[in-house]
RNA sequence: GCAUCCGUAGCUCAAUUGGAUAGAGCUUCUGACUUCGGAUCAGAAGGUUGCAGGUUCAAGUCCUGCCGGAUGCACCA
């Protein structure tokens, strides 16, 4: 973490010239170009400019105060008052020996650990999972992976949608046509049947309708035998969201669905109302929002005229629950939710009834939203008969087509390695395409691009993995012999990877901030690029002595760091493919 | 009507959130030692960042107004 080490003695330097600069200004980044240097910062600009200061005369100041010069060339002020570090090849050289003989990999824990809720995924019982959820799935396991390597404690929790209006119609289809056969041969497509079939008769009969209703309300009351039944429809829900869950390999810590808040609700909104903030309108409770610009005329129910409770109500009481501490005894620092970008005023309106409702509170709340998945027509993903498409299906069908190609490359392989190894590379590659996007853009669902082989894809990745495995299996334990020696870093690919190996910490920090695993993606493609580069220029087990044991520690760093990564972003290595 | 988001190369996407000459991949064209694994690498071509103003040392990024598109908005989650 040599930039680190760089902005601490820069700050040092900035208050010795600025006594009374603020503390967290001046931060250090990768140059955009190398020529400049392998980081600058732009931070003395903006401080000269609150100050009326010359900016190229602020940055002269600065940096006669910085004494760095075990770690870098003379520092260069450039253009308007940039700050150019070039690092030594000494100073490089020694954070990739502390590294390979056992030091951290390039990144550090943080220093203040938070308390992090992170809420994903979300599947409804009684319904597939469908590709609108593996973003949300994904994504909150990768940001809680990379949270937790760097030394947060986090909490997941799957909200799970058990308590809707949906079980109205699923009751009455399930008294009334249940076919057991196709249930105990596909549960979750005899329920979306019995849902489909009450659904579409409720638009044209009103008594269907009102049977749902009354089933609804004969559950919410504790009718036995609708209790039963619905505890059947979960448990069968959720040997599917097993099966989904452990092949992608994500783990929830909680899984309370919205059923759990429900004897909260009544008296979450008994005091919003007493607090002023919920009052009555048209036989509904709402809480109206008119001092906030962007929630004006927006108002949220609270309850409904009926006296039921929706969303906005389960999702306060879940606030509740999970600042009282939960069931785990502790009180978060900050609650991150992971929802598709319609949501984004149903948040905006849940986090300013909190500030209301809890003024005192200082949790941290995010909501991380993420643009659709597209087909290549430009139009919501489905099936070629407008189905939505199942994420199981889609899955095996990752699975295959990796398979296929698998079989295309590497034909010598046993099926059973193969398959492995398909499952890695298609289970990779679904997740990597996803992942490499920024979250927030739509993004076009596309088979050929996502198990493409060049560009910025997880084959691609996996693939440079495997060529640097394969130097160690050729090699035999001569791979270890890097640790001792002295590093020796001439060449130009060398150093180009070296130098992208140290900002692995830099970039897995800038991707938690902003929760974009995308920046994370790119740094690793960037990588992978670097080594196919240095691996196609400077020989490895042909080089001898210091130089070969330099390239032999070069492999394995990006090696953990490739692994590092990818296992962040939750997705397996493969020794070959 | 109100609100949110988007418009970048022929296509699919980046751009470290206001930084230096806007970068990749696909596609097209040209090249690479009888390969430490060619699922690789090098090079060429491709742009007035939807349009017009503004803010400042600096704008794809911020502000204003247009044009075009997506989504959400009282009783689904």
């Amino acid at each position: 973490m040599l930039h680190k080490i760089l902005e601490q003695k820069l700050q040092q330097a900035v208050t010795a010239v600025l006594p009374n600069a603020g503390a967290a200004t001046v931060l250090v980044r990768p140059c955009p170009d190398p020529k400049f240097g392998d980081y600058q910062t732009n931070a003395l600009m903006a401080l000269a400019k609150a100050r009326k200061m010359n900016p190229r005369q602020l940055a002269a100041d600065v940096a006669a105060r910085l004494d760095i010069s075990d770690l870098c060339e003379p520092v260069e002020i450039a253009g308007a008052g940039f700050l150019n570090f070039r690092l030594k090849t000494s100073a490089i050289a020694g954070a990739l020996r502390d590294a390979a003989s056992g030091g951290p990999l390039f990144f550090q824990k943080t220093a203040k650990p938070r308390s992090i809720i992170i809420d994903f995924s979300s599947p409804n019982v009684a319904k597939p999972m469908h590709v609108g959820h593996i973003r949300s799935t994904i994504l909150g396991d990768s940001l809680a992976r990379m949270l937790k390597l760097l030394g947060h404690r986090v909490i997941t929790d799957n909200h799970i949608g058990d308590w809707g209006t949906q079980f109205g119609k699923l009751l009455v289809g399930w008294k009334t046509g249940l076919d057991r056969a196709a249930l105990a041969a596909d549960p979750i497509a005899e329920m979306e049947r019995l849902y489909k079939l009450v659904n579409s008769r409720c638009e044209s009969d009103p008594q269907t309708l009102e049977n749902a209703r009354r089933e609804l309300v004969k559950l919410q009351s504790g009718d036995a035998e609708n209790l039963a039944i619905w505890h059947e429809m979960i448990a069968l829900s959720e040997s599917q969201f097993q099966r989904v869950y452990s092949r992608l390999g994500v783990k929830f810590d909680y899984s309370l669905g919205e059923s759990y808040y429900n004897p909260r609700l009544k008296t979450v909104v008994e005091e919003l109302a007493q607090l002023g903030i919920a009052q009555p309108s048209e036989g509904a409770m709402a809480v109206f929002f008119n001092d906030a610009p962007g929630l004006k005329d927006h108002p949220a129910l609270v309850r409904k005229s009926d006296g039921g409770f929706n969303y906005t109500t389960t999702d306060l009481a879940t606030l509740q629950f999970r600042l009282e501490g939960g069931t785990w005894g502790e009180q978060p620092d900050q609650i991150i939710y992971v929802t598709g970008a319609p949501q984004q005023l149903h948040f905006n309106q849940l986090f300013a009834i909190l500030r209301r409702w809890k003024p005192e509170t200082t949790v941290k709340l995010a909501h991380v939203w993420f643009g659709s998945v597209m087909g290549e027509d430009g139009k919501p993903f489905r099936t070629r008969s407008g189905e939505t498409v199942r994420l199981e299906e889609l899955l095996d069908e990752a699975e295959e087509r990796a398979f296929n190609v698998v079989s295309e490359k590497s034909p010598e392989f046993d099926v059973a390695l193969r398959k492995e190894i398909a499952r890695v590379v298609g289970l990779g590659a679904i997740k990597y395409a996803d992942l490499s996007q920024n979250r927030q853009s739509d993004y076009v669902f596309s088979w050929d691009r996502m198990l493409a082989l060049q560009g910025n894809t997880a084959p691609y990745l996996l693939y440079a993995y495997t060529r640097i495995r394969s130097i160690f299996r050729k090699g035999g334990e001569s791979a270890s012999a890097g640790q001792s020696q002295e590093f020796v870093l001439k060449e130009p690919d060398e150093l180009a990877l070296a130098r992208r190996l140290l900002n692995f910490g830099l970039v897995l920090e800038n991707a938690a901030d902003d929760y974009r695993p995308n920046f994370l993606c790119g740094y690793l493609y960037e990588l992978a690029g670097d080594y196919a580069r240095f691996y196609e220029n400077c020989p490895v087990l042909k080089a001898e002595g210091a130089i070969r044991a330099t390239r032999l520690a070069l492999c394995e760093l990006t090696a953990r760091v490739l692994k590092q990564g990818l296992e962040v972003l939750g997705i397996e290595t493969t020794e070959k493919m």
